[in-house]
RNA sequence: GCGGAUAUGGUGGAAUUGGCAGACACGCCAGAUUUAGGUUCUGGUGAGUAACCCUCGUGCAGGUUCAAGUCCUGUUAUCCGCACCA
């Protein structure tokens, strides 16, 4: 009989679906296994072959946790509030609801096609307002408890659409839609405060699986740095603040640079000589990101203020201040003290100003580059430092400070606040409104979901406004509390939002009281096992442990970290090795892959592919010897055996692969398992018959990589009771994993000049002296003078003779 | 620029703690079957070499070691993220 997967595959996805057998249970005796995968979101173009990749890696191991006697919760839904959508909302005059809807079912029957284990009972769509009444609920607990703030920060304007434009909206300074310029315009926006949990954040990696690679650029994305605050006095009379990390150094400042947003240039106008000067340099640098602003390649620039100067608190001496971009207003108090001795930005600075370089720390030529070692070197030049090492400076330079009370030990993170408010029509709509008498109101938790009203058009309105500003109607309300005339707030909520806690919503997804049951929480929570993209580490990641965190914190969640174990996933490249897109034309379309070859070959080449952390390119050569593999495992019915059990001449090969796929698995090592399994496959037809025991074996193995055949064969075989997915992980025989005569290598000096068939449990003396019978080996160290003999067990015999 | 990662045959990749480089596939070559082609099966396939039991070989340059793809130093190239893309 031929392999014809299309009814194969499209009979066990309905079969799987009618029995439930992957619905979880949510009160079992067997122990739970939570297996998540980032939701997608829902794009118009469809889903791409990357996704696969990280819901097949999580089904082989939800499989084979169901295999091995677990209750296993893993679910799906989908991420759909969105800027695409959006935008093509706008484009074509379609509600964005309406365009998801046709999204979403189009990629969930994509991703039935594929065989996944879903339990499809907990979908849950982050759209609904069932669900974001609990976005919306999160939020206002947030807000209850001063975490959610309104703040005036910069956006990016298009000068001639009039809108507010995503990062992404923005193409080399200028709009991607128009083409006009794009300046940063200030505006209000509604903020979280997850830097009052960046410590926290750091710290309870302790308690997490996560790859170190993950780990570490959480901490440095976070940015700890320990430094000092110090106060500088100004001509003005006004207090200068600076933080530095190198304190050390106070005595090397011989200038000062503040961000050209600085509060005090505005306080200082009227004193200001070159104040046209200045607001030219403002409006300049208002224009940039602040990635194109630190870039330290680029020449520095800056403007000397006339009028106002400072003085350094340790030497006294009159120092000049200036603005640059280099200096970020959001970091630190948005001025620093400029060190170009010890500072390579600093240095790049004073060499282009002509400002003097003051060598306060030996070990380098100051006047040639930035000596900015802090291991090596000893202060000079520095008054009461002197002499001490960096370390023992920073130390008593700090006390110093504190003691005048001009200045004190500072901790300073990188991370910034979450600016939390888009000027978008798709997103939740915040639960605030504005009461004139009473300020930010909440909206009573009773009235929540706050549904987003329909509107005309989806356009962001011309002052910059989200599109709900015109919804008169809607924006104009009363307070709730005081019951006079308040507004609703326009601006939604971004994004990330409601992917900051869907994993909690999938544990009890019908739930009307709450998020989630507090037994369900209970039960299910922590995620067991997390996969995602590399590329989500330091925004999603970060912002739904910050949630999750600040839940546990009021008592909504029992754990602290929302995922005991993060892994990551490998993009799929196009067959040319570049990024898929679109515009490169080298988009593969899993539909067609599925229609071809099968959802059992797709899994299995996207498994096969390579390393499962790496990115991989496609490969329409490669996909069809996965194909070319199934069709053998499919021809193996031709050649049952009415022999019994697992016979010896077969017996290690099981067992090998037994506990090599089972270790595999675990290890996300799938190409490895895949590839033992197809060793076993050449080891069967060198035989040349199978037993049915063995096929039982060999299914069960193979059915996480491929459902649909396995399951086909299992039935038309009558291998055993019930769905192959419901049978028990087989078990190996240690003793049995090894044969017992193996071949080792015999080196001298380096080379191999034997090999050796010996005992695999032989004794170094013993190894040695049947390497040294050999009539090569004894000709190779004959005259000769043994210096060392080595002995790696089971893998080689090494003589070193000179 | 900052942070994270990667580099192995013609291709994708494999290689516990440093221990026989190239598992398993793709492709290619030869043969067999069938023959219209494809499929299937068998054998071969890192490079050099007439050939080997020889020599070279894991981005590049050094180093440590009996032994380095693996560890150390430097360097180059590529990829991911950089806060309103998801």
């Amino acid at each position: 009989m031929k392999y014809d997967h299309k009814p194969i595959e499209k009979k066990w996805q309905e079969k799987w679906e009618q029995s439930g057998v992957f619905h979880a249970s949510n009160n079992s005796d067997k122990p739970k296994f939570y297996a998540l995968v980032e939701f997608p979101y829902p794009s118009g173009q469809g889903l791409h072959v990357g996704h696969p990749r990280s819901y097949t890696a999580l089904d082989i191991i939800a499989r084979k946790r169901r295999m091995q006697g677990y209750n296993v919760l893993y679910p799906i839904g989908w991420d759909a509030f969105g800027l695409p959508t959006e935008n093509f909302a706008i484009k074509n005059h379609i509600h964005p609801a309406e365009v998801t809807k046709k999204n979403i079912a189009r990629f969930k029957q994509q991703l039935q096609s594929l065989g996944i284990s879903f339990d499809w009972s907990l979908e849950i769509n982050t759209t609904d307002p069932e669900y974001y009444k609990w976005t919306q609920w999160i939020f206002l607990q947030f807000f209850k408890r001063g975490l959610a703030y309104k703040k005036e920060m910069a956006v990016n304007w298009c000068t001639s659409c009039k809108c507010v434009l995503a990062n992404e909206e923005v193409v080399n300074g200028v709009c991607e839609r128009c083409g006009s310029e794009v300046i940063r315009k200030v505006k209000s926006q509604w903020m979280l405060k997850i830097t009052e949990y960046a410590q926290r954040l750091i710290d309870d990696l302790d308690l997490v699986d996560y790859p170190d690679r993950v780990k570490a650029q959480q901490i440095n994305w976070i940015g700890r740095s320990t430094g000092a605050e110090v106060d500088f006095h100004t001509t003005t009379g006004d207090k200068l603040t600076v933080y530095t990390t190198r304190p050390d150094t106070l005595y090397g400042a011989t200038y000062m640079v503040v961000s050209p947003e600085h509060p005090l240039l505005e306080k200082w106008a009227d004193k200001l000589r070159n104040m046209e000067e200045i607001r030219a340099y403002q409006a300049e640098a208002a224009r940039k990101s602040d990635f194109e602003r630190t870039e330290v390649a680029k020449e520095k620039t800056g403007v000397r203020l006339d009028g106002v100067s400072a003085i350094n608190p340790v030497t006294g001496k009159e120092i000049p201040i200036f603005i640059s971009d280099y200096v970020l207003v959001s970091y630190g108090t948005g001025a620093i003290m400029a060190v170009p001795a010890h500072d390579t930005r600093d240095w790049e600075f004073a060499k282009k100003f002509g400002l003097p370089i003051i060598e306060v720390v030996k070990g380098g030529d100051v006047q040639k580059e930035a000596f900015t070692d802090c291991a090596t070197g000893v202060m000079v030049n520095s008054g009461i430092l002197d002499g001490l090492t960096v370390e023992e400076a920073k130390k008593k330079i700090i006390e110093y400070l504190t003691e005048k009370g001009i200045g004190h030990s500072k901790v300073n993170f990188k991370l910034r606040d979450w600016v939390f408010s888009r000027q978008r029509y798709w997103g939740e709509p915040i639960p605030i409104v504005y009461c004139e008498k009473c300020g930010y109101v909440p909206l009573p938790e009773s009235e929540l979901p706050l549904k987003l009203p329909e509107v005309k058009s989806y356009e962001p309105t011309d002052n910059g406004e989200s599109p709900l500003a015109c919804m008169t109607d809607w924006v104009n309300t009363t307070c709730p509390h005081c019951g006079g005339k308040a507004k609703r707030e326009t601006d939604t909520m971004p994004q990330w939002a409601g992917s900051s806690w869907y994993f909690l919503r999938y544990m009890d997804p019908h739930n009307k009281e709450a998020f989630a049951g507090k037994d369900a929480l209970k039960y299910w929570t922590p995620v067991d096992w997390y996969n995602g993209g590399m590329e989500h580490t330091t925004l999603h990641l970060l912002y739904s442990r910050f949630w999750h965190k600040f839940l546990y914190d009021i008592g909504a969640v029992p754990t602290p970290e929302p995922y005991a174990k993060r892994t990551s996933h490998g993009m799929i490249l196009g067959e040319n090795g570049e990024k898929m897109s679109k515009s490169r034309g080298n988009v593969v379309n899993p539909d067609e892959i599925v229609d071809t070859y099968g959802a059992d070959t797709m899994r299995l080449y996207e498994m096969f592919i390579g390393d499962f952390e790496k990115a991989a390119p496609w490969s329409s050569a490669g996909i069809k010897g996965c194909r070319r593999f199934l069709e053998r495992y499919w021809n193996l019915q031709n050649i049952l055996t009415d022999e019994n059990g697992v016979r010896k001449s077969l017996e290690i090969a099981f067992n090998k692969t037994i506990k090599k796929v089972g270790e595999d698995i675990e290890a996300l090592k799938f190409n490895t398992a895949i590839a033992a399994l197809m060793a076993l496959m050449n080891d069967i037809s060198d035989v040349g018959s199978i037993t049915s025991d063995e096929l039982k074996i060999y299914s069960i193995l193979l059915n996480p990589f491929a459902p649909h055949a396995t399951e086909e064969i299992w039935e038309t075989l009558k291998l055993g009771n019930g769905m192959v997915c419901q049978q028990e992980w087989p078990k190996y025989d240690e003793a049995k994993c090894m044969e017992d005569t193996i071949e080792i290598a015999v080196q001298v000096n380096g080379k191999v000049r034997a090999r050796l068939n010996v005992a695999a449990d032989i004794e170094k003396d013993a190894a040695l002296s049947a390497a040294k019978a050999e009539e090569k080996i004894a000709a190779e160290i004959s005259g000769k003078t043994i210096v060392k003999e080595i002995y790696v067990p089971g893998k080689l015999v090494k003589i070193v003779a000179k």
